[in-house]
DNA sequence: AGCACGCCGACT
DNA sequence: GTCGGCGTGCTC
């Protein structure tokens, strides 16, 4: 018998294991492992999207067996490392193998179902008549009917009446542009041309290109462009059966604008060495993890795209992973501007036809370089040369929802499956990767200077606590406003970082200090001016400003708290003649609108830029010379253990932002903690210091990377459910886990409620627990009926935040 | 997930 | 009696 081992498309811990299936004989010589199929699952007619995980040839099966009903590719859109590297991720995230394959895979390939209902007869129920309206199948979905319609339907469908059908629908769809190819000779075209009115100008136009192309086909949007032809001209020709017309598939251009085209830099000596000893690597096959350390401004990107360079003259391929790429554009253009076509995309910014289209290109082998964001690292390259992380300790580099998988760990996997190096580079590392280095797990290699030896920024902290007493409740310091106006006289650019937005953080009554809340979660609402509403930037809820206290009746309400909003108004009171851009998610929300407005920035028409900390990356503007931080403390006052390390990332690499050119750059961050040694490290810039600090006081807490750690949740409506299910899993943990695991909690999540669900959370910190995997696959085994109930438990591995 | 089966209470 | 609620178990 011809078997198939499909993973199918049911998210559940039951259905977690590969099924078998009968592959017909009509499928027999199509079907290959890694292709998507559609079988028949449960009772009924019931079909779903599977992915065939292996072939067996004379395979045999005690029970009995459905039948592939068909096949979604004519391809399989996983090769056989991709599909290893799904099984992998399932076990090392506690997610389903099906989730790991499909967040693999283009959006698209996510297929969609559809239940139909079909009439069988016309005796039946009138109300299931006028359902109908005259036709013989229409979409069936449940929750859009009123219960007693679908009782009624029911009750048909059981005297057969009426039958279900489940569609199964492929979202990969190629774009089709028509194409023309000649359908007559060159000898035949020479005679039309002959017989042909002379003041036929587009259709001369038409038979010349016929006679200057003989066999060629082309798009017959390019034939009009190219060669100045009417289209109905070129409609006509198709009239005479001069043209076949046909479809052609053409790949979605998401490169809008051109790129300049860019060469190679000189490198200084340390990025030499650090290309060589990378491609040193690359030539032997060395799958050696690099952390490249190098300051702000030190030409880490020159490295990785001299690197690519040296890969691709190795005929192989290379991966670069950015943050958010749209954060990045600067990056991602210089790319593009060194490799041209060669290049593939794969970023938020891109439609998900787009998406589909630029991985089929990596698929055909058309693409060798791809630069994305997290999810690029399953780009399906072949013959992998070099993988290279960008700002590696970036949190969004692991994925919040699951599978819950952190890209540097897939990363190396595939480094690994390849045999190729793997560059981590950034200016502040993460703990984890600068401790592995200092072990020799991985191989550091710093870059300690600045191109042509550029001063780094003066930074100067500014005690605000001073600042209140001498200026009452202004947000800016004498000193920094005082910058501010002179940068403005000298036509320089001023860059300005303040880490919230909207208006006002919260609405507070005077009289009885009520706070307005989200309804659905438990976070205060915040004002937004623009819109004239409070908002709950969790959920999206947004009602309309009070004008008095729902809870009091008092009129006496004061917004506490300082956004993006509310600065930019105040700033425009202060600065009555400077041009300020605002950029946060709330002028950013629409695609696009985030290059535009960096390009306008970058293009003069705007002195200020005043943002979240969205724009602390990778900008590099040369007419910046001052950089002001708000307020350094809202990313300090986080209740969890990074909250040091994040700031003194965010602070090193804002001001980074400052003179980048030849003029010297100048940073100013306002705090209330100034003597807070990350704020007072990243003044110096001095990472290795603040890394042996921080280190000092990871090791006293027991927090990584000298201790792993997970985080459990359980969430559920009603919160005595979820703290009840929490306490459950906490007594199987203590049992089955050693007293040198440290358990916290249960306790409820920092923000207990969200989107009108509560959150109870565990976290464990261990060293070595050899049943750790064990106890967790238990949990996981055991939450399963609590799912169906609407209670559900997560598993977070060496979760990135513990809020 | 989606469906059937089976066991309980409240109604024509 | 039975309709419909929901808890439980299974899907190659």
């Amino acid at each position: 018998m011809r078997l198939a081992k499909v993973i199918v498309d049911v998210p559940t811990m039951q259905t977690n294991d590969p099924y078998t299936y009968l592959v017909p004989d009509e499928l027999s010589d199509k079907i290959q492992k890694g292709m998507r199929v559609i079988v028949p699952f449960g009772n009924g007619s019931r079909k779903i999207q599977g992915i065939i995980a292996d072939v067996d040839n004379d395979g045999e099966f005690d029970g009995k067996l459905k039948k592939i009903e068909g096949i979604l590719d004519l391809e399989p859109v996983l090769n056989p490392e991709l599909l290893s590297l799904s099984k992998w991720m399932s076990k090392k995230t506690y997610a389903f193998q099906i989730s790991c394959i499909l967040t693999m895979l283009p959006s698209v390939m996510r297929a969609k179902y559809q239940k139909q209902l079909v009439l069988n007869s016309d005796d039946v129920d009138d109300d299931i008549l006028k359902l109908f309206d005259g036709s013989t199948v229409i979409d069936f979905d449940v929750d859009k009917l009123p219960n007693d319609i679908v009782r009624k339907i029911i009750q048909a469908r059981k005297k057969r009446q009426v039958v279900i059908k489940y569609k199964v629908q492929d979202n990969a769809k190629a774009k089709k542009i028509y194409a023309l190819s000649s359908k007559i000779s060159t000898d035949e075209a020479k005679h039309e041309l002959e017989n042909i009115r002379k003041n036929s100008k587009n259709l001369i136009k038409i038979l010349q290109y016929i006679i200057s192309h003989p066999g060629e086909s082309i798009a017959q949007r390019k034939l009009a462009k190219d060669y100045d032809i009417s289209e109905s001209s070129i409609k006509t020709a198709i009239q005479k059966n001069w043209f076949k017309r046909f479809l052609q598939e053409e790949y979605r251009n998401p490169y809008k604008q051109t790129v300049k085209r860019n060469y190679p830099l000189k490198l200084n000596d340390d990025q030499a060495n650090a290309v060589n000893t990378i491609s040193d690597s690359i030539e032997k096959e060395n799958d050696q993890v690099y952390l490249l350390e190098g300051v702000t401004g030190s030409g880490k990107t020159e490295v990785y795209l001299q690197t690519i360079q040296r890969a691709l003259k190795m005929g192989k391929t290379a991966l670069m992973l950015v943050p958010e790429i749209s954060l990045t554009p600067q990056m991602v253009k210089r790319v593009k501007g060194r490799f041209g076509d060669r290049v593939a995309m794969l970023h938020s910014g891109l439609s998900s036809g787009e998406k589909y289209d630029e991985w089929r290109r990596i698929e055909n082998g058309e693409a060798d370089v791809v630069v994305g964001a997290r999810s690029a690292i399953f780009a399906p390259l072949d013959n992998i040369g070099v993988i290279i992380m960008d700002e590696e300790h970036e949190s969004s580099y692991k994925q919040d929802d699951a599978p819950r998988y952190h890209t540097r760990d897939v990363a190396k996997w595939r480094a690994n499956y390849h045999n190729c190096p793997l560059v981590l580079g950034s200016a502040t590392p993460s703990l984890e990767s600068r401790a592995r280095a200092t072990k020799g797990v991985y191989t550091l290699i710093r870059l300690p200077h600045r191109i042509n030896n550029q001063s780094l920024p003066e930074v100067r902290i500014i005690d605000m606590k001073e600042q209140m007493k001498e200026n009452g409740q202004e947000d800016f310091s004498n000193e920094l406003l005082a910058a501010i106006n002179n940068r403005l006289q000298k036509h320089e650019q001023v860059v300005l970082m303040l880490n919230r937005r909207g208006y006002s953080s919260f609405v507070m009554c005077r009289n009885c200090g009520f706070v307005l809340h989200c309804p659905n979660c438990d976070i205060s609402l915040t004002l937004h001016m623009d819109s004239r509403t409070m908002k709950c930037h969790y959920c999206g809820h947004e009602e309309p400003i009070p004008n008095k206290c729902r809870n009091c009746g008092s009129k006496k309400i004061r917004y506490y708290g300082t956004g993006t909003q509310k600065v930019q108004q105040q700033l425009q009171r202060l600065v009555p003649n400077a041009r300020i851009l605002r950029m946060d998610v709330d002028t950013t929300r629409r695609k696009g609108s985030h290059e535009r407005l960096l390009q306008r920035f970058g293009n003069g028409d705007a002195d200020i830029l005043l943002g979240t900390q969205m724009i602390a990356k990778g900008l590099d503007f040369p007419n910046v010379t001052l950089v002001g931080v708000l307020n350094a403390d809202t990313s300090l006052d986080l209740p969890d253990f990074r909250s040091s390390e994040r700031t003194f990332d965010l602070l090193t690499q804002v001001s980074g932002r400052a003179g980048r050119a030849e003029k010297s750059g100048l940073v100013y961050v306002q705090t209330f903690n100034p003597d807070n040694y990350a704020i007072q490290l990243s003044k110096k810039q001095d990472y290795e210091l603040f890394y042996r600090k921080e280190m000092s006081i990871r090791h006293e807490t027991n927090y990584p990377p000298y201790f792993f750690t997970v985080k459990i949740t359980a969430s559920d409506v009603n919160e005595s459910k979820a703290a009840a299910k929490m306490f459950e899993i906490a007594k199987i943990l203590k049992a089955k886990l050693s007293q040198q695991a440290i358990m916290l909690g249960p306790s409820p999540s920092s923000i207990l409620k969200l989107k009108n669900k509560y959150y109870y959370q565990i976290i464990i910190k261990y060293k070595h627990e050899p049943n750790m995997d064990e106890c967790l696959e238990y949990i996981l085994n055991h939450y399963q009926k609590d799912a169906q109930k609407g209670l559900y438990v997560n598993i977070d591995p060496d979760p990135l935040n513990f809020m």
